[in-house]
DNA sequence: AGCGCCTAATGG
DNA sequence: CATTAGGCGCTG
């Protein structure tokens, strides 16, 4: 960068003094330091620190530049900058400044989420075994935690505090090292973890040798199936990586330990030569874009002219699956090519699948970056490299691509745009939907959210006028929708005493599909684990009167509580409806599900997808391929196989208890419901044959099973709306939950009250704005915590806003007002269990 | 968050 | 009185 060009963006290169950096730490404190002479002028808003911070020294970021610092305040100097230029631009500087604010996280956190991983030093403190320590070790007897601990060292010098804890199951008090440090017993040396992405270290595996007679050997692996694989898989193919070994085996870690164990293997770790080239994608010739419908080629005309224009501006793309909505996004990314801008391609994390992948490879070659869970941080960091830099300039990624580095951004896309996963659930707890909208606006891109179901809030948007919507309302070559069948199984155990887990009408459907050769998916939901009740008679699930969310279970004292306004029940003994018996609601899975399955159709070639199932990168591709060449019939699974997959030669979809997504205790249960079937459905048949879709229910009377069955979103919306008009829910207003956690119920309660009266105190003088609750959360336990909620629920972001802003002022005075316990907010939160 | 310091609890 | 476990306040 010349002089001139360096003044023109920043008028005073950077010859001030000062620094303020901030942490990815819950602290909402900037902090000033000192820019020592060595580095004056080199540090930049945005870069990385390493610098003193108490008794340690850690990974900070530069928010600003000052020329005068408070005199009150001994400043520590800057000990290194860890990047020769800015990690973050302004642009993302500001963007995170807005995620801190509205989320109520501290700005580093913000910071540290729009990063790569991996990239941060620490120094890490190594302790080992003194002279002192080894006479005492030796001569004295001592306290059995000093002594556990000398003893640990002895044989592992050098292990880090955490180490330590691990090693000894944190039966010591942290401090202890410190303590025993300056009686002398232990030394330790400071060292710099590197960050993981600059170095590549690898471990290995390999036998030791020598290896004991072939006896001994059969002897000692006799009784351990899986140590004995291992151990063959290690003699015949000689020293092994550990990634390597783990496609093979996922469950290596027990079997290897136990080999190290015996003196069989061995591990070691090695620096292995750079090799970053990223498996070269076949020059294939580029695909060429098909036709647009007229559908399409309506919609595509009204984005381009706001993507020329470059204006700020939020379409809903509202299209039925299979209606060529990707098409759409395909021709916009290209428009944004063409004029010399980025794209961003967001979706949800299981539709990142190597066939979504595929489809933007295809129309651009190798100008796509990926950003998907499954890469390592060295592999991310590589992607994102090659963003900032501008060697590509189209990103297909999930949540946290949201700040792809982009220099001149034009376009974001959101595909799926209402699902669940773009809301982060740990600090800071941002929605990726949102925080796209925010960073459109800041650099006056287009937003596209896309999506067949969108959330009823982007529709409401899309009402008001606040967004502009676009339809594609008919599938690609008018193909046949669905036709979905609602199967009431009490009918199934009462009329047609069929008592299995799959009704009649999917049994044959599944026989039929089997004779023609055809393939059926499963679908079992898993989620929304909290402890329901429901009769199996009726199908009658208690529901609060307040809120019109199902009440939870609580086993302490076998009640039913509302956990949005805490509003309590007694459970009956029998169904208060039918008279019929009341059951608890206790987890089938996928895997039992698979077993019965496979055991009603002992011919047919039955497999699993679900996360337990996906363990490796290989089992997904396996199973994509055995579905791809028909080698499986019936593929049984969770949320997984909804999504970015498009298997023509499913014409069958079978819905096993759709009532688990309706029975959340969440006031979107109704809406999550709709989504899910209607994505489930819209799996059945997108070849040429049309697809059937059978959903069981014990509530066929449920207006969602309506709405799905007619393929009806204006209408579901319509009436789901009204639901959420009546009882004040969004979009008619805006949440923030509170949550606190607690060893013990009684102190999670006691607390939980006392950050209400705190709250309302915040609140006095706000007008439109009140708290729902406390109460016991839908998963009351948790990790052996016990958890309250609070909602606090506005009539707009603008009082929400006001109230959080108000407390955490309160709380700036007393910090510890909740001794023991986890405070966490959740601004506008999805899930509430 | 993570660290040292203070204090209360525990124990002999 | 000595040791240890837990809570508190601070980090520039």
């Amino acid at each position: 960068m010349t002089a001139a060009q360096n003044s023109k963006c920043d008028p005073l290169p950077s010859s001030l003094p000062y620094a303020e950096v901030v942490f990815n730490l819950p602290l909402s404190d900037k902090f000033t330091y000192k820019i020592p002479d060595h580095l004056l002028g080199l540090i930049e808003a945005g870069m990385r620190v390493f610098v003193p911070f108490g008794r340690r020294r850690i990974t900070g970021y530069v928010v600003d530049l000052t020329s005068s610092a408070r005199k009150d305040i001994a400043l520590k100097s800057i000990e290194s900058i860890s990047d020769s230029e800015p990690v973050v631009s302004t642009e993302i500087l500001e963007l995170t400044a807005w995620m801190a604010g509205y989320y109520g996280a501290s700005w580093g956190e913000a910071i540290k989420a729009a990063i790569p991983a991996g990239l941060d030093e620490e120094a890490r403190e190594h302790f080992s075994l003194a002279e002192d320590g080894l006479r005492a070790l030796e001569n004295e007897s001592l306290p059995d935690k000093t002594f556990a601990l000398l003893e640990t060292l002895r044989q592992r010098p050098g292990l880090t505090l955490k180490q330590l804890q691990n090693k000894l199951k944190k039966q010591f008090a942290a401090h202890l090292p410190a303590r025993m440090k300056k009686e002398g017993y232990l030394s330790s040396e400071v060292k710099i973890k590197s960050d993981a992405v600059s170095r590549r270290r690898e471990k290995f595996v390999r036998l030791l040798e020598p290896q004991p007679p072939v006896e001994e050997i059969d002897k000692r692996l006799k009784r351990s199936p899986r140590q004995k694989q291992l151990y063959e898989s290690l003699r015949d193919s000689g020293e092994q990586s550990v990634s390597s070994l783990r496609e093979r085996f996922p469950k290596y870690a027990e079997p290897l330990k136990q080999l190290q164990l015996k003196n069989l293997a061995g591990v070691s770790v090695k620096q292995v030569s750079r090799d970053d080239a990223l498996p070269a994608a076949a020059s294939a010739p580029l695909e060429t874009p098909p036709k647009l419908t007229a559908d399409q080629e309506k919609v595509y005309r009204t984005l381009v002219s706001a993507l020329d224009a470059g204006r700020f501006e939020v379409f809903l793309l509202h299209g039925i699956t299979g209606s060529g909505k990707t098409e759409i996004y395909l021709r916009c990314i290209q428009r944004m090519l063409d004029l010399g801008k980025g794209s961003i391609m967001l979706v949800p994390e299981i539709s990142l699948t190597p066939q979504t992948v595929g489809r933007f490879k295809a129309r651009f070659g190798q100008g796509v970056a990926v950003l998907h869970s499954g890469l390592s941080q060295r592999e991310r960091y590589g992607e994102w490299k090659r963003i900032r830099e501008g060697s590509v300039s189209i990103v297909v990624g999930a949540r946290s691509a949201i700040f792809a580095p982009f220099k001149n951004l034009g376009l974001i896309v959101v595909d799926e745009e209402h699902d669940a996963s773009y809301k982060q659930e740990s600090a800071p707890r941002y929605h990726a939907r949102d925080t796209a909208i925010v960073r459109a606006r800041m650099n006056n891109a287009t937003v596209i959210l896309g999506s067949a179901t969108p959330a009823l809030e982007t529709r409401h948007n899309a009402e008001t006028g606040k967004y502009q919507r676009l339809s594609l309302p008919r599938r690609i070559g008018d193909a046949f929708l669905p036709l979905v069948e609602i199967v009431d199984m009490r009918e199934e155990r009462k009329a047609k005493n069929n008592f299995s887990i799959l009704s009649i009408s999917l049994i044959n459907g599944i026989r039929r599909r089997l004779k023609r050769g055809e393939q059926t998916f499963i679908f079992l939901n898993r989620r929304g684990a909290a402890n329901q009740v429901f009769c199996q008679g009726c199908g009658f699930v208690y529901h609060c009167p307040h809120c019109s969310v199902t009440l939870t279970l609580h086993r302490e004292n076998d009640a039913l509580r509302c956990h949005y306004c805490n509003h309590a029940a007694r459970l009956a003994e029998a169904c208060v409806e039918c008279g019929d018996e009341l059951i608890r609601f206790r987890g089938f899975g996928t895997q039992k599900l698979q077993e019965e399955v496979q055991s009603m159709f002992p011919g047919a070639r039955v497999a699993r997808m679900d996360r337990d199932a996906m363990h490796s990168r290989n089992a997904f591709d396996d199973m994509f391929r055995d579905m791809t060449s028909g080698a499986v019939d019936i593929l049984i699974g969770t949320q997984m196989i909804t999504k970015g997959h498009d298997f023509p030669k499913v014409t069958l979809v079978g819905v096993v208890n759709a009532d688990l997504a309706l029975n959340i205790p969440d006031f979107r249960s109704s809406e999550r419901a709709f989504q899910l079937l209607t994505q489930v459905a819209g799996r059945a048949g997108r070849g040429e044959t049309p697809g059937q879709v059978v959903v069981q229910t014990f509530n066929p009377e449920h207006y969602v099973y309506r709405f799905v069955q007619s393929h009806d979103y204006e209408g579901f919306y319509a009436e789901e709306l009204q639901f959420r008009e009546r009882l004040n829910y969004p979009p008619y207003s805006r949440m923030a939950a509170f949550e606190i956690d607690a060893a013990q119920p009684r102190q999670a309660e006691a607390l939980a009250r006392r950050l209400k009266g705190e709250l309302t105190r915040a609140l006095s003088g706000t007008r439109g704005a009140e708290l729902l609750g406390p109460s016991p959360a839908a998963l009351f336990k948790l990790k052996n915590r016990f958890r309250w909620h609070l909602i606090l629920r506005a009539t707009g972001s603008g009082p929400l806003q006001a109230v959080l802003k108000k407390h955490s002022a309160l709380r700036q005075g007393k910090k510890k007002l909740f001794p023991g316990a986890n405070l966490t907010l959740d601004v506008d939160p999805v899930n509430l269990l």
